[in-house]
DNA sequence: CTGGGGATGGGGCCC
DNA sequence: TGGGCCCCATCCCCA
């Protein structure tokens, strides 16, 4: 009895077409590999196991090892994960999630990372087969792909973020409708025409070629087709019946985590966005000296290094049909169901999930996920920018006010205000301000001892970020550096 | 306790 | 594609 081990796709169901797949063998102390190119099956190496090179070894032993773990986790053997699917419990070792997923990769190193306490999670937006059938390949390197289950498979895959199952599924249906042109070529009584089901002719991947579908109806690849509309246009119900807002969807929130709250963009998501931010600007603002704020911030650099890194090309790509029946692409978050128009827009969305925080103020260590809010927040605390009297919120000139320091913060009272609340020790020039930021950039000599001694005024040498923000004392930094630089 | 305003975060979209 | 602007929602502080 041999272990057959596959590296690829070894049966394609219904499609009856083989992909590029090394098909490995240990039989009777021999190793064979295989090659499968189109329809035809090429034997390329059959060793005795005396002549097994270390490659056949690193491959036996690899596919041992996986098959063990398969055993493992078929009967619960330390599984330290447990995934909810429709009411169906996957028992799975966390460890192998972590190295396989992209979205389990996210989940497990922000949760119970050093805890030795079960995970578990729990989706609804795909089905316990679908999840089965991936799982499978997770723990086997098989994928039980045909055309009735390969739409589902792709999604949650996509979702999972398991680049592989992706790449498949598009070469399956790549290779679906190639071989269902053929049959439709050959067979001309069942081309109809139809054109009220014509496929997007846009797409952001190659998934699905439109040039290879012209003309041909009613045929495989259109049932498909049907198939993928069809699904389309439940996700345009979604959107349109739950919210005139395109987030709409996100009423049904795809997931329950345990650990992890997953938000959605809407009213009641942002407030809960707001309550992770409040927790980190805790941590970032109240006692640093408690917390390890670089490692904090590393981690969160590197898991989005890891995240922008790590995401394939299709996660996060819907399509959504427009009343036009024309495609508009969109781009979906993998943590929510938040679909963007642009890539970039993705990406900054992100940063609310990864915590990703890279524009730091050196006046006072808090952090923004963006150059504008640093800018903004830099101009109003620490510039005074504002006309506007603190106390008496009249309107205040260079003429009738001054700006007023406190600590690294600075704000602008009146003249009347100054007198009345006795601030005259420390008030600061009142041409610093708006004026000041070039000053403290260029290194030019102030007026003000009180900024030359503060601890975010820069020196000329230090470099400076090279973006427009870099007037505003604002720099860019790298995480690495700073830890590098606190050791 | 409550309302107002400042600070901040996030989305859409233009340049 | 990134920067920047505008708008809106939410949180938090303070009177």
């Amino acid at each position: 009895m041999g272990v057959w081990v596959t590296q690829g796709i070894p049966e394609l169901g219904d499609a009856k077409y083989f992909l590029n797949v090394r098909v490995f063998c240990v039989l009777d102390g021999r190793f064979a590999l295989k090659r499968h190119s189109g329809a035809d099956a090429a034997e390329l190496a059959i060793r005795p196991v005396e002549k097994w090179t270390s490659a056949d070894m690193s491959a036996v032993h690899q596919s041992g090892l996986l098959k063990q773990l398969d055993l493992q986790r078929k009967q619960e053997l330390f599984c330290d994960c447990s995934v909810l699917v429709e009411g169906q419990v996957f028992h799975a070792h966390r460890n192998v999630l972590y190295g396989s997923s992209g979205y389990f990769k996210m989940l497990l190193s922000q949760g119970a990372k050093d805890s030795l306490e079960s995970v578990s999670a729990s989706f609804d937006v795909f089905n316990a087969d679908v999840f089965a059938i991936i799982l499978d390949f997770i723990y086997s390197g098989q994928l039980e792909l045909n055309s009735s289950n390969v739409i589902e498979v792709m999604s949650a895959a996509s979702y999972l973020q398991i680049t592989n199952v992706i790449s498949y599924c598009r070469a399956f249906i790549k290779s679906f409708l190639e071989i269902s042109i053929k049959e439709d070529h050959e067979n001309p009584y069942s081309c109809l025409s139809n054109n009220s089901t014509s496929p997007p002719q846009d797409s952001n991947d190659d998934t699905i070629e439109p040039s290879s579908m012209c003309d041909v109806s009613m045929s495989s690849q259109n049932r498909l087709w049907d198939k993928l509309k069809n699904e389309q246009e439940e996700l345009q119900e979604e959107l349109s019946g739950s919210s005139p807002q395109p987030s709409g969807l996100q009423q049904n929130s795809p997931t329950k985590l345990e650990d992890e709250e997953y938000s959605s963009p809407t009213v009641s998501s942002r407030r809960r966005g707001n309550r992770r931010r409040t927790a980190t600007n805790r941590l970032l603002t109240e006692d640093t000296s408690l917390i390890d704020l670089q490692g904090l911030v590393s981690h969160c650099s590197q898991k989005a290094d890891e995240l922008y890194a790590n995401l394939p090309s299709i996660v996060g790509v819907v399509g959504v049909f427009n009343k036009d029946c024309s495609p508009s692409m969109r781009y979906k978050c993998p943590f929510c169901m938040h679909t963007v128009k642009r890539k970039a827009d993705l990406k900054r969305h992100l940063r609310c999930h990864t915590g990703e925080r890279p524009y730091p103020c050196q006046a006072c260590s808090k952090r923004f996920t963006r150059l504008e809010h640093l800018r903004s927040h830099f101009e109003t605390i620490h510039q005074a920018s504002k006309l506007v009297c603190r106390k008496c919120k009249r309107h205040v000139t260079e003429v009738n006010g001054r700006v007023v320091s406190e600590g690294t913060r600075k704000y602008r009272l009146c003249d009347a205000c100054i007198q009345e609340s006795g601030y005259g020790d420390i008030i600061s020039d009142g041409t610093e301000g708006n004026d000041n930021k070039e000053g403290l950039m260029l290194g030019v000599e102030e007026d003000v001892t009180a900024d030359k001694q503060a601890p975010w005024v820069m020196d000329e040498d230090e470099d400076l970020a090279e973006d427009s923000g870099a007037d505003l004392i604002i720099q860019e930094v790298d995480d690495s550096d700073e830890e590098a630089t606190q050791k």
